[in-house]
RNA sequence: GCGAGCGUGCUGAAAUUGGUAAACAGACAGGACUUAAAAUCCUGCGGGUGGUAACACCCUUGUGGGUUCAAGUCCCACCGCUCGCACCA
């Protein structure tokens, strides 16, 4: 008897798929288009667990839908450019391309070895100059609409990166990468006007019917839409004046004083003053932390401003730490009686503090007002209800030109330029003579030089001696290239669009194909790039579009999300992770042997694997060791995809037992055949085998629609525990084993393939279409009916299906000397048809 | 602080529109085979009470209430966990 060898026949149904180009996709209109894509990969040189199983997730996916009859476009490329290859470079003394190349090369075998149906001819990698060379473009086409834009401001700064980061790129006040504290940093930089699409970002994402409501809430909460007015208030004995921005402009008669940030443009009359410098600093650093501080603190300008509304009210105006210059206009009137933040600080400063809202304990601050609560103190506003105010506020300042309605977003305008090598160049020149312009297109691609120093610190394009040297084409007059680079999210903000036409030498992506391809079906990735990469591709799409290219407006119809592969976690007393490889168990306690000493460990919660937890395990050697299938199998059999999934090696080795059982019991022992002649002679037994085949088609297709990947396997299960407990013969027992290897075969397709050509057979389950369930009625069948009283179980009762209420309580009555039901007794018999019946006593 | 989600055996989980709670697995325990082990196969596996036993009865979905003939599922309050945002004016 044959063994079951993953090793040996995984490789060979792979070189017969790659022979074959099984998984090359190209447009054919005759059919309906299905683009699954996951998330492409950062090039590291090894895959992880996570990418494991979102590929898997993927591939199952995609074998599916090609087999249901749709055209599938599964394409894989990689998300080249990035820190890491710059690190790795200055620490092995070379070359980051080298580096990256090596690492796709040994990636793409991994990825190779789990048998994914990935068309590798539309092999994409965003650091190759022939896909940025059309990103480049792209940049030009934003920058001639208007899209992209030049500004000095204050940024982020990541340290130890030595970089720009984007506000998205900000977490909890670190670099989404680094882990450093980021600074404020005055810098000239590149944006990309994302903003410009706010509205749209915002109120399209209701179309998005099939992604996660959590994405959405949390890009709808990013792009923060507030509606309120600007209010423009005069300043005493001067020309100038404040707009201030408020979301609740009926509270204008409570403003005792109005506060600035210390970045608001009248900033520039104090800077000659000590003190305020010393105050702004102290501001800066404060907000720098990010965290919250309940702290407030103040600088009196001895500037006053007017009310709009009452003339003789005079209000001293601040700079604060609790004003931010990146929200609204910088600017804020406080209103102490109903707000906890101006409460806070009009208490420390001595400010008046004036109630405008009826409240019954008359207590201040009276802050949790709603829309009916009634004004009070407030002129022309007075016994009006909150709602009705603002209608009337709004009006009254639009007549008297103080100000307007207004809508302001927390979105702000994505910077992209970073301060690196490894990316793409911005194709833009410096004119001696001052002016700013874009390469000329035929001088496309601008490519990174390759002898680059980057161990010393600053911009190594900067610092190269001659490669940002350049003359302006047209007048032939010196000029200086951009060195920064753009931000990797840029790479991968079009990728998906690329795919559709990866060649493409004269346009980044050809109308005909892109049109045919896209939008992208099913999408599937992690959540951490619920806001990053999902909105910088949504804007994507718009931008391009606004540029005049005929794209969908939304990139991605169907978004899944994956939970993060765990694994439980040891650490020491000293609270030094342990690789869980190195710890047993004795007695209920958790050991380790260190330096030939036995020491006590504590197990912590299982969490995300992570190389500083020391809790990962490789999945090249899991695949090396079980192979693809069991790896695949166990990926998508224990959790539901969008939950996270608990690594068990004890799961991975009965996934393999498993398979090995299933190959020992058909292995040359099994015709593979694709009907049945089923007919009403067919014993009992059999008629149920077959049904139980049946059912099973449907009920697997469809928790596989639903990404109920666990569920699925759980059916594939119960339908192969019921074959090899029939014991069924013949054509029955042939045609009932032949469905199940047709089903299991989109998530172990090396396993299936090879049954089926040991049975003998030279089919090719690729070409074959799904099975259709054939769900009709053979046997007379019974159900079984719950018998409940007052609600609780009694018994089951096994029946003719469809049985009349009549007749089941009949039937139940003849034998009730179980329960003592009498029906004169019973108050009421609910009935469900097929399901319960239940006696209320 | 604001917003969202979740809470079911030892563990991962399942449970259509409210209608048999724990499907399918893992771990564990016992048994068969074996000189022994591994592998394999079989059995048990939420808790309690009664019974020699087969069995019977009761309880059980974070806690406490409610709606309903019927609640893991719906409503209210509380507790706990996870995630996102965080001085957003």
């Amino acid at each position: 008897m044959k063994k079951y060898n993953p090793e040996i026949i995984e490789k060979k149904w792979q070189n017969y798929w790659a022979e074959k180009r099984t998984y090359k996709s190209k447009v054919d209109r005759t059919k309906k288009k299905f683009y699954v894509l996951e998330m492409f990969p950062y090039p590291s040189g090894k895959i992880h667990m996570g990418h494991l199983r979102n590929y898997t997730i993927g591939d199952v996916t995609a074998r599916f839908y090609k087999l249901n009859g749709f055209n599938v476009l599964h394409p894989m490329g990689w998300d080249s450019f990035g820190m890491p290859a710059e690190n790795a470079a200055i620490e092995n003394n070379s070359n980051p391309k080298d580096w990256t190349e090596r690492n796709i090369k040994s990636m793409k075998l991994q990825l190779m070895r789990i048998g994914l149906s990935i068309d590798w001819e539309r092999e994409i990698s965003t650091c190759d100059s022939n896909y940025y060379k059309h990103q480049q473009k792209i940049f030009i086409e934003f920058f001639k609409n208007g899209l992209v834009y030049k500004k000095d401001s204050f940024v982020n700064w990541d340290p130890v990166d030595k970089t720009v980061l984007a506000n998205e790129q900000v977490v909890d006040g670190r670099g989404w990468r680094s882990g450093a504290t980021v600074e404020k940093k005055k810098l000239s930089q590149w944006f990309l006007n994302i903003s410009k699409f706010s509205h749209e970002l915002l109120s399209d994402l209701n179309q998005l019917e099939n992604w996660p409501e959590k994405v959405k809430l949390m890009q709808k909460n990013w792009i923060g839409m507030s509606e309120g007015a600007e209010i423009n208030f005069k300043l005493c004995k001067s020309k100038l004046s404040i707009d201030v921005f408020t979301t609740r402009p009926e509270t204008i008669f409570g403003a005792t004083f109005i506060a600035l940030s210390v970045e608001h443009p009248l900033s520039s009359k104090f800077s000659e003053n000590e003190k305020f410098l010393k105050f702004r600093n102290k501001c800066l650093k404060m907000q720098e932390k990010r965290d919250f501080i309940k702290e407030k603190i103040g600088f009196d300008t001895s500037f006053f401003a007017e009310h709009p509304f009452l003339k003789d009210e005079k209000i001293p105006i601040f700079f604060s730490n609790y004003v931010m210059i990146n929200y609204g206009n910088g600017a804020i009137f406080g209103c102490p009686a109903h707000d906890e933040r101006d409460y806070d600080f009009a208490k420390e400063y001595n400010i008046p503090i004036k109630c405008i809202i009826k409240n019954k304990e008359k207590k201040l601050p009276y802050f949790e007002t709603n829309e009916t609560d009634i004004l009070i103190n407030s002129e022309f506003l007075n016994e009006k209800n909150l709602k009705k105010a603002k209608e009337i506020i709004i009006k009254k300042i639009e007549e008297n030109k103080t100000g307007k309605k207004s809508v302001k977003f927390k979105l702000k305008d994505w910077g992209v330029s970073r301060q690196r090598y490894w990316g793409c160049p911005i194709p833009i020149i410096y004119r001696k003579d001052g002016k700013v312009l874009t390469v000329k297109e035929n001088e496309l691609p601008i490519k990174l030089p390759n002898d680059i120093e980057l161990r010393s610190a600053g911009n190594p394009l900067e610092n190269h001696p001659n490669w940002k040297n350049t003359k302006c084409p047209k007048t032939g007059m010196d000029a200086i290239r951009e060195t920064d680079t753009l931000d990797t999210f840029f790479d991968s903000s079009w990728y998906f669009l690329r795919f559709c036409s990866p060649k493409s030498i004269e346009e980044p992506f050809e109308n005909k194909e892109l049109r045919y391809w896209m939008p992208v079906d099913h999408y599937i990735g992690g959540i951490e790039h619920a806001i990053l990469h999902l909105l910088y591709s949504r804007f994507f799409v718009r931008a391009l579009k606004f540029c005049g290219k005929k794209i969908p407006k939304e990139p991605f119809k169907k978004l899944i999300t994956q939970g993060m592969v765990c694994h439980e976690t040891f650490r020491t007393k000293e609270n030094k992770w342990i690789d869980p490889k190195n710890v047993f168990k004795e007695n209920g306690t958790y050991w380790t042997n260190q330096e030939n000493k036995k020491i006590l460990i504590i197990k912590g919660r299982s969490e995300k694997m992570s190389k500083s937890k020391k809790n990962v395990v490789d999945p090249d050697s899991i695949v090396f060791t079980y192979g693809a299938d069991t790896a695949r199998l166990f990926m998508i059999s224990d959790s539901p995809p969008e939950k996270d999934l608990e690594w068990s090696i004890d799961g991975i080795k009965a996934m393999n037992k498993y398979l090995e059982k299933i190959y020992d019991l058909l292995s040359s022992k099994f015709k593979f055949i694709l009907t049945f002649q089923k007919d009403k002679y067919m014993l009992d037994e059999e008629k149920k085998a077959y049904e139980f085949t049946n059912n099973t088609i449907h009920s697997f297709s469809e928790d596989v629609k639903n990404y109920r990947f666990n569920k699925a396997v759980a059916k594939l299960r119960e339908l192969s525990n019921f074959l090899i407990r029939e014991k069924l013969k013949g054509d029955l027992f042939n045609y009932c084993w032949s469905i199940y290897i047709r089903l299991i075969y989109i998530i172990t397709p090396h396993f299936s393939q090879e049954l089926v050509y040991e049975s003998g057979s030279d089919q090719i389950i690729e070409d074959i279409e799904w099975p259709e369930a054939d769900l009709s009625k053979l046997s007379n069948t019974k159900v079984m009916i719950v018998i409940q009283i007052n609600g609780k179980k009694k018994d089951i009762i096994k029946v003719d299906e469809n049985i009349k209420k009549d007749k089941l309580v009949e039937i139940i009555i003849r034998n009730q000397n179980n329960y003592n039901i009498d029906v004169n007794e019973t108050k009421k018999i609910i009935f469900v048809p097929n399901k319960i019946i239940n006696f209320v006593i």
